[in-house]
DNA sequence: ATATATACTTAACCTACATTAAGTTTTTGG
DNA sequence: CCAAAAACTTAATGTAGGTTAAGTATATAT
C-alpha cells in the first residue's frame, strides 16, 4: 500500500534509513471504513495511534442525553485517537467514526512499544506530536473557557479553512460547543452581531 | 539543591545511570517565587519545561474583559507550562503564577534539546508526560462540552480532592467555568440539585 | 426516480448561568 | 495589631444559548 503521505509526514520531524523505514511499515495496519462506520468496535481497546491517509473521521463524547459532542477532527494526514484508553488499555469514553468514506493506518500498542525499542527515534516523533496537540487542547480550552459562541466559529473558521465547506454544520456546533438550532440562527441573523 | 523528587518521579518513567542524573541535573535551573508572582516575566519566554517542587502554581488565559480564565493548577509534583509558546517559542498566551510561596525547577529550550541529544531516554520520559496532558486535556474538554457546572464541580472534587481545601473558591469558579458569584450560589443552594 | 433519512431553518418559549451591586467575612502585609 | 485588600455571600435583573416543535431542503440508497 501507499504508505508515502505517512513517511513524508514523519520525515518532517526526524529522518529514517531505509531498513527503520520498511521495519516501521511492516508494522502498520491498513484499514478502510465506510462513512458512519467506527473505528473502533467493540472490546477492540488496544489499537494505538490511528493516522488518516484519506478521508474524514472525528471522535467524540456520548452525555447521559444521547447528545454528541465532538472532541476532534481529522481529516487526511491527522492523527486521531482516545489517549485515555491508548494508555490504560481499556474501553475509553471517546467513539471515533468515519464521516466521509476513509482509509486509516493503525499501530496495536505493542507493535509501538516494540518500535520505540527498535527504533527510538519514534520516541521523538511521538513526542513532538504530543507537544503539538497540547498546544492545540490548550488553546481550545481557553477558547471554550473564554469567548462567546461567535468568535469561537470564527476561530475555528481560521483554524480549519478547508473543513467548513465538506462538513456538515451539525458536526461544527458540536465542536463549538453548541446546539445545531443555535448555530443556524447565529449564522442567519442579521448581517453580524 | 534536593532534586530528589524529581528524580525519582522521572524514575517511574525510564531509569537513569549516576551520570545521566547528573548530567541532568546540572542543566536544571531553581527559581523560588512568592505569592501572586509570574514564573515568566516579559520577553522571557524561552523558557522550557517547569516542575513544581514545592507550593503551587497555575496556568490561566486572560480574556478581552479582563477575566482570568485558569488552564491548569500545578500543585508539588506536577509540570505545569504554556505549550504553544515552548514551540514556537515566541511570547504565548498564557500566564503562570503562583498561588502560593513555590519552589520550582525548569530547564532552557535549549539545555532540554541538549538533553534529548546527550540522554535520548528523556524523549521517552517527555513523551509519557506529554501523553498523560493529551488525556486529561480531552477528558476536561469532555466535560466541558457536555456537563452542567454542578457536574464539573464534582468531576473537579474526585479527580483533585487535596485542591479543594486549599484552593480559594473563585480559582475553582475559574477552571470549572463559571463566575465565583455562581458557584457560591450553587454551592449554598438548598441541599443539592 | 422515488422514498426515506438526514441536514438545515425558523420561531416561541425556557433556563443555566452572567452581571451588577451591596454587604460580610477572611486574609494579608506592614 | 490594625488597615486594606481579597474572598465569599446574597439578591435582583439580564442574556446567551437551550429546548421543543414544525416545516423545508438536501442527500442517500434502492
Amino acid at each position: 500500500m501507499d504508505y508515502n503521505q505517512l513517511l513524508q509526514h514523519i520525515a518532517k520531524h526526524i529522518s529514517l534509513s531505509q531498513e527503520e523505514q520498511s521495519y516501521f511499515t511492516s508494522l502498520l495496519n491498513l484499514k478502510k471504513l465506510k462513512k458512519k462506520q467506527f473505528l473502533v468496535q467493540e472490546e477492540d481497546i488496544s489499537r494505538g495511534p490511528v493516522f488518516v491517509l484519506e478521508g474524514l473521521l472525528r471522535s467524540y463524547s456520548l452525555d447521559k442525553n444521547g447528545f454528541e459532542h465532538v472532541i476532534q477532527f481529522a481529516p487526511s494526514g491527522w492523527w486521531i485517537g482516545d489517549m485515555k484508553s491508548l494508555i490504560s488499555q481499556k474501553p475509553g469514553t471517546l467513539y471515533i467514526d468515519a464521516l466521509e468514506d476513509s482509509t486509516v493506518i493503525w499501530l496495536w500498542k505493542s507493535d509501538l512499544e516494540k518500535l520505540y525499542e527498535e527504533v527510538p527515534k519514534f520516541e521523538r516523533f511521538f513526542r513532538i506530536l504530543a507537544e503539538n496537540a497540547i498546544a492545540s487542547y490548550q488553546n481550545r480550552l481557553t477558547s471554550m473557557l473564554s469567548l462567546p459562541a461567535r468568535e469561537r466559529y470564527e476561530g475555528f473558521c481560521g483554524l480549519y479553512p478547508s473543513l467548513i465547506d465538506c462538513l456538515p454544520q451539525k458536526q461544527i456546533a458540536s465542536y463549538i460547543g453548541v446546539t445545531p438550532e443555535f448555530l443556524s440562527k447565529m449564522l442567519n441573523a442579521p448581517a453580524n452581531k
